[in-house]
DNA sequence: GAGTGGTCTAGACCACCTG
DNA sequence: AGGTGGTCTAGACCACTCG
């Protein structure tokens, strides 16, 4: 791995990026910069910058130059809509609140997807979330990380209170792909007191495995959405 | 538009493949055999070929050849996941029902999308269709076309019962991009007696919104699902 | 071993943006 | 006008698949 000239210089500007070296809506080194600075083709850099503009960390725009996208298009990421609110306006305030910091412990029993046998070895760190907007809960998480070389986590605060942003900072682990089962449900007693229902009110819920760039190494999330005041929004392309 | 040698080759190349000159699984010529039929670079080949790879009409295999790919990975499709099954395993049985086949008519009153003059101007084509998988149904799905040089549509048979491939066959429109809004309703006497639940059970609701390949041109649904022993899955990279 | 796609070089001209 | 990314050429060598 990591055997071609493209790909080092792929990492080495995710890197720079990552560590804030460029800062959303800097330029990166135009094409002929970073060709003659690595001694490379022009082709073989815009093959590195085209990886970066799949995943996201780039856009490019013709005459002007390679433009740095922090708040990156990510996978599936939801958004919440208001139903009297103008379709793509006015962003709600949402926030988001820690209920069980990064724990460790034993895997639930009858988990909801099957584990193999590595992951079973190891125990899990499970993390309890909720989001609000506007001070209303919306939706409650639950999230599940096999514990393994994870050193450090445990306890720990998040990065910008975010899971993701921690992974891929402290443990260069990022999240590219998803699979998930979604089902309406009907509120139990405690979901409907945590996301502000009636019982039997109807919850939507997502089972979530996620795929990283650590192979072999998924994160599983269970997901619990108040619907009646807020539609989840998604856009794929 | 349509000025490069490689869209030229890649909508050559595309239209060949969805006329059925290369059938699922067959390999295309060569990237040398094409630089020499067609007077190009191998790179520029290549590039027509980077762009079936990313819509998902080829997968590329060393050694091997460029793999055309007909079930190719779509925008989010849907799939039944029954909960007693194994995952990935014993495909269901998944049958597609025209309740109401495609038919002229105006717009609902409060459309749930806001639509634009031109769409208003336009009447549109309805579509009611249920999905079942083994005989029960699980999905109920109303389609809304705007009825905009789609001459021949109203009152026909959908080629292979699918509604996007009849689009892009007859009228090379191609769905490329989706926003949907997704939430957890209570089933109503109509929705409960077409989806085999009671009255207030969850029913999980999706609107969608489609981009196509013709600018400006979008298509609607409404869709209810009964998740009682079916979940939604879908997955995303 | 012959053929395939994957990587890479060293050039060229074009379309677009900005000072 | 000068610099940027977009397209394209004409080569080369490498890694992989298959008979």
């Amino acid at each position: 791995m990591q055997d071609y000239r493209y790909q080092s210089l792929h990492q080495f500007l995710k890197s720079q990026i990552l560590h804030g070296v460029y800062e959303d809506g800097d330029l990166l080194p135009s094409e002929n910069e970073l060709s003659q600075f690595h001694k490379l083709t022009r082709t073989t850099v815009r093959q590195a910058l085209s990886e970066l503009q799949k995943e996201g960390y780039i856009v490019k725009q013709k005459g002007k130059g390679s433009i740095v996208n922090i708040r990156r298009k990510r996978l599936g990421l939801l958004s919440f809509k208001g139903f009297s609110e103008v379709i793509g306006h006015s962003d709600q305030k949402v926030s988001n609140t820690v209920l069980s910091g990064p724990l460790l412990q034993n895997w639930p029993k009858d988990f909801f997807y099957d584990l193999n046998a590595l992951e079973k070895s190891a125990r899990c760190i499970y993390l309890k979330r909720i989001r609000s907007v506007n001070t209303d809960p919306v939706m409650l998480e639950e999230t599940y990380l096999p514990n393994q070389n994870l050193e450090g986590l445990i306890g720990k605060k998040l990065i910008k209170g975010s899971l993701f942003s921690t992974l891929i900072l402290q443990y260069q682990i990022e999240v590219n792909s998803m699979d998930q089962d979604v089902r309406a449900i009907k509120a139990n007693a405690h979901l409907a007191k945590t996301l502000s229902l009636n019982e039997n009110d109807p919850v939507l819920h997502i089972y979530r495995k996620y795929g990283t760039s650590r192979p072999g190494y998924f994160i599983y999330s269970s997901l619990y959405f108040n619907t009646e005041n807020y539609a989840i929004g998604s856009y794929f392309k």
